[in-house]
DNA sequence: AAGTCACGCAACCGCTCGCGC
DNA sequence: GGCGCGAGCGGTTGCGTGACT
């Protein structure tokens, strides 16, 4: 069957709309109302087509149509819906009142995209895109106990792509490996179990759109319930990921590497008290994705770049890690 | 001042879906 | 069930404009 055109294209005009179209399009369907766009330009008397017609009044004449700049709080909704919906304009724009299915599109295409991929976020799964950054040999060169002298600073560059209870827990190897040389050869099987499922978390996070929002909660002093479910909820996709991730990494087999690496870890330490104080440490303060107390209408493009880099950053202080605390 | 380039956005195109006959 | 049609959706295009050289 072939396509009927929408319409007869014959000395219709097309290319950019006149405010004398603008008009007689408004005051027609200010009379008749909206519908029946394939007679409404001749009964109009507009030299358009009907789909041309509908398309100016519904992306651009629309009375409640909300014109400008979008602000912080519509382009988070527009990438948080985005994330579920993925390029569903038109439901996407049904959540945003007075925004076009056209105009959300242009948005993200024009700004929000480019954004995400500066920040090295995967514009359509909206991971990480980890395949930019050797996150694997990063902490095998921490958790194998290289001592590099350069690793906080590896850390600080990798901060934003990274899981942050996995560079706390990275960070803390690399200092426990700096006291403890013997560390590494007495638990080289636990720490490469780790460093594997780091691997395999890299490679499972570039196909699993929820991973880069699961903004850890504040860590728990607790060392064995709050480092590892903490830091197992982070790993985990949320449970409708679960749903619909085949990639789905079982908690058993995370619970099970955690706890004995922090079997390990306790058992070189006399103390927790240390250990703790890391833990408890704010090492990092993430902005939660759903504030919008920090949002500024006015802000620049910068700014916003800012913001969402923040979205995903976790801070470092350098005061946090001043390896004399730990010694 | 003139030419070039990059960007943003309005508009178009082609496809799919739903409905009535 | 098949067909025709209208409407809607998502991808793409092309023009206008500002920045840069």
């Amino acid at each position: 069957m072939g396509r009927s055109p929408c319409c007869d294209k014959s000395g219709l005009k097309k290319g950019p709309w006149t405010p004398e179209e603008d008009h007689m399009l408004i005051n027609y369907i200010q009379t008749h109302g909206p519908g029946n766009w394939r007679n409404l330009p001749k009964n109009a008397g507009l030299q358009r087509c009907g789909k041309s017609c509908r398309l100016r009044w519904t992306n651009y004449l629309r009375p409640d149509i909300k014109r400008g700049r979008f602000s912080f709080e519509e382009e988070e909704s527009i990438i948080q819906l985005h994330s579920v919906l993925g390029n569903k304009w038109s439901a996407i724009a049904a959540r945003l009142p007075g925004r076009t299915d056209n105009e959300i599109k242009n948005y993200w295409n024009t700004h929000i995209r480019k954004r995400l991929l500066r920040m090295g976020i995967d514009p359509v799964t909206h991971a990480p895109r980890l395949d930019l950054l050797d996150i694997s040999s990063i902490l095998r060169s921490a958790l194998l106990g290289g001592t590099n002298p350069n690793f906080l600073n590896i850390l600080s560059g990798a901060q934003a792509l990274m899981n942050p209870e996995l560079l706390k827990l990275a960070t803390l190897l690399n200092l426990k490996n700096e006291n403890n040389t013997n560390l590494v050869s007495q638990n080289q099987q636990q720490i490469n179990n780790v460093a594997n499922y780091c691997t395999q978390q890299q490679l499972q996070s570039q196909v699993s759109p929820q991973i880069q929002f699961q903004i850890p909660t504040q860590t728990n002093n607790n060392v064995d319930n709050g480092l590892s479910s903490n830091l197992i909820s982070n790993m985990s996709c949320s449970s409708s990921a679960q749903n619909s991730n085949p990639c789905f990494f079982g908690e058993d087999l995370i619970s099970r590497q955690y706890s004995e690496l922090v079997h390990c870890l306790n058992d070189t330490n006399k103390s927790n008290m240390e250990y703790e104080s890391v833990l408890s440490t704010p090492l990092s303060t993430p902005t939660p994705l759903n504030s919008s107390s920090t949002y500024v209408n006015s802000s620049t493009e910068e700014e916003r770049d800012t913001y969402c880099s923040d979205i995903f950053k976790f801070e470092i202080p350098e005061s946090t890690l001043d390896i004399n605390d730990f010694l």
